[in-house]
RNA sequence: GCCGAUGUAGCUCAGCUGGCUAGAGCAGCUGAUUUGUAAUCAGCAGGUCGUGGGUUCGAGUCCCUCCAUCGGCUCCA
């Protein structure tokens, strides 16, 4: 006998060799239908897998994570026989389950795929499903393993098992189709009702540029074609919020051919956006003791040497300016922290004046691949609103602890509430990708870890994300299609002072090295406007946006009125403007509901006798006629409550 | 940069296997209408079919180059 524990702790006994799916039976025949997965002692296991010692088992069904997981795993077999019958030849390399679906990454040899494939694909997965073949593991040495893809050609499968233990290794069995497969699989293929391929693309093996490139196919399946068809529909309903359509509707931005790739043009909407978070900003970091400095937008190529961007990006980057003069060269500023250093530079400190924080809205320059290009969250000329925090060592701690506040206050006043801390560290294997002493760097990646936890951030470490010249603390936040992007940023950086010599006198009169952090809450005016634009729909806190109401005069016998009204909102510091066009009121406010206004004041004969004002909320809540010293409240209630002012 | 797809009016799109002066809706302009909570009516105007080349009696449609965009990969100071 055996004693098997679940998750609510409750203890079952069984004779030796029950399998997960007999548990599941044992505790309730309807519950066994959803089961799907299963984990014992912690290790993903299939649902026919024999118990024969004690432990704990955790039973999954579709609702859970590791269900899903398992379940889009075993659809991506079900893709690769697929794949296997029309393409013959096809060699296979790996195809895990992701986030909302699968993928399988193949070779496809002669063969190419498109989108016009995607039918017969699905349609040939749903056939090899309704076959409900069970999903059998079993063992298989080294060798015998190496010879069946030694014998189909595959380097892929072949260099896979090299890199795997003889003893460990294992198929996966369905049907007619063999895979080399570590395990985690649902009973059998009949559960797979729905599936979509949502699009091929290339993916080098093994993620390496210099490897071949593959083609992956990416799908999702679901247990039922109405989830497969809610998820699509989710799917339509967030390209409706992807920020390069609401950029182009709202006026606030666009890009040029003639420009240039990914350099945006802002339009007047957006720029009035833009400044109205630069004032935000501003005021926050002039409470917490910033000083603006203002730097050019090109330093010699000498400069970025001596901060050693040039050797790590000078190959890939806006090639020098020449001038006039004989082997005079400029770079266009990738960054702003080499200025800031020759700032700091440009006077000697104390200890007693430091810390030093020079804030800069700083627009740079990057050369990024044509193919990295993505409407504002990925651009060749963006806006940082950078700034360098020069400290003793002693205050880094509690100067990193005063950025996170900073940090935070502004997610808090944009309504930012699901982003993620990241600490991005070294990745210790790959010591030539950092420059800096090993020291400064262990001090550096433990001063992040201690104010992430001190401050309760919800954070995880990622090694190898570090910059090159010193860990960060990112934040990160999701697009309306679940893409993550980085947001606000924090560095620790010992290297920079070092190389550009920068010193303070200590209390002892001698010289010291200062620390500096590099910081940006925004990251990029234009990635974070982007994300924004995502996150709100359009529809921004009310105090960023560039007009707050929009004053509808019925007809021309009220445009005085109109102006009048606007006149007053104006004496309330509210921001609006009229529309006396001569069309009816129905189609000025869908107009003004589609331009996302989010108050609309209907003004006619009623409101002018009444001296009133008729106020409609966007999405067509009414909140009736009433003054505009009534309305101003609302307004400001309504900012007090996004907008609070940084402590 | 790499793989795949796309590019027709300011915007969103139609244009079948190559065949008359390339179409629609919205936006714009003109006129009528003076309007009460998501599109008033009529008329007019608007296009080097991304670019350059090629095939053909004939190219928006087929082929090639380049440019840009989209989905990924790689990259992201």
């Amino acid at each position: 006998m055996i004693k098997i524990t679940l998750p609510d702790n409750s203890v079952r006994e069984y004779d030796s060799g029950i399998t997960a799916m007999g548990v599941a039976k044992d505790i309730s025949e309807g519950f066994a239908r959803n089961v799907i997965s299963a984990k014992f002692n912690n290790t993903t296991i299939e649902t026919t897998t024999e118990l024969t010692t004690d432990g704990d088992l955790i039973l999954y069904t579709w609702k859970d994570d590791e269900g899903k997981a398992a379940f889009r795993h075993s659809s991506s077999h079900v893709l690769a026989q697929a794949l296997e019958q029309l393409y013959p030849g096809v060699k296979l390399s790996i195809g895990p389950s992701i986030e909302n679906g699968f993928y399988y990454d193949v070779d496809l040899g002669e063969h190419s795929i498109s989108d016009k494939d995607f039918k017969r694909i699905e349609d040939k997965m749903l056939e090899i499903a309704r076959g409900k073949h069970e999903f059998k593991m079993r063992s298989v040495s080294k060798a015998n393993a190496l010879k069946l893809y030694e014998d189909q050609s595959n380097e892929y499968k072949v260099e896979l098992i090299e890199n795997l233990e003889d003893g460990t290794i294992t198929f996966c069995d369905h049907d007619t189709f063999t895979d080399l497969c570590r395990g985690g699989h649902i009973p059998h293929t009949g559960i797979i009702k729905a599936v979509k391929i949502m699009s091929v693309a290339g993916a080098y093996w093994r993620g390496d540029e210099n490897n071949k490139q593959l083609t992956r196919i990416y799908g999702t399946s679901f247990p039922k074609q109405k989830e497969l068809k809610e998820y699509l529909a989710l799917l339509e309903e967030a390209k409706k919020r992807d920020h390069r359509k609401l950029g182009k509707e709202l006026g606030l931005f666009t890009f040029s051919q003639k420009v240039g790739q990914g350099l945006p043009l802002w339009l007047p909407k957006g720029a009035a956006l833009r400044d109205r978070l630069e004032q935000f900003l501003k005021k926050a970091q002039k409470k917490a003791g910033y000083e603006m400095v203002v730097t050019p937008h090109i330093g010699q190529k000498e400069l970025y040497e001596t901060s050693g961007h040039y050797a790590k990006y000078g190959e890939d980057s806006f090639q020098p300016i020449n001038t006039p003069a004989e082997g005079e060269e400029f770079l266009l500023k990738p960054m702003n922290c080499p200025h800031h250093c020759e700032i700091y530079k440009s006077g000697p400190w104390s200890y007693r004046d430091l810390p030093k924080r020079f804030a800069e809205f700083g627009t740079v320059y990057r050369y990024e691949q044509s193919g990295e290009l993505h409407g504002l969250t990925r651009v060749r000329g963006f806006t940082q609103d950078d700034a360098h925090i020069f400290c003793t060592p002693d205050q880094l701690d509690d100067e990193f602890k005063k950025v996170i506040d900073l940090v935070l206050y502004v997610f808090g006043s944009l309504g930012f509430e699901n982003f993620t801390a990241q600490v991005s560290v070294r990745d210790l294997s790959k010591p030539e990708k950092y420059i800096g002493d090993t020291d400064n760097w262990e001090k550096a990646e433990n001063a992040i870890i201690n104010a992430a936890k001190e401050k309760g951030l919800n954070y995880v470490i990622e090694s190898g994300e570090a910059a090159f010249y010193g860990p960060k603390l990112d934040f990160m936040v999701k697009d309306a299609l679940g893409r993550s992007w980085q947001l606000g940023t924090i560095q620790v950086d010992y290297n920079l002072p070092e190389r550009f010599d920068l010193t303070y006198k200590g209390s002892d009169n001698e010289s010291h090295r200062p620390v500096m952090i590099h910081r940006a809450p925004f990251g990029s005016l234009e990635r974070f406007i982007a994300i924004l634009l995502e996150h709100t729909g359009g529809n921004f806190p009310l105090w960023l946006m560039p007009e707050q109401a929009i004053i509808l005069s019925l007809s021309e016998k009220y445009e005085k009125y109109a102006e009048k009204v606007l006149n007053s909102l104006e004496n309330h510091e509210i921001r609006a403007l009229t529309d006396h066009r001569n069309e009816t009121v129905g189609k000025k406010i869908r107009e003004a509901e589609m331009n996302k206004f989010p108050y609309i004041i209907i003004v006619g004969e009623q409101e002018e006798k009444s001296n009133t004002i008729s106020v409609r909320k966007h999405g067509g809540e009414d909140i009736g006629s009433i003054s505009v010293d009534d309305f101003s409240e609302i307004i400001n209630n309504e900012i007090k409550k996004t907008l609070k002012s940084f402590q």
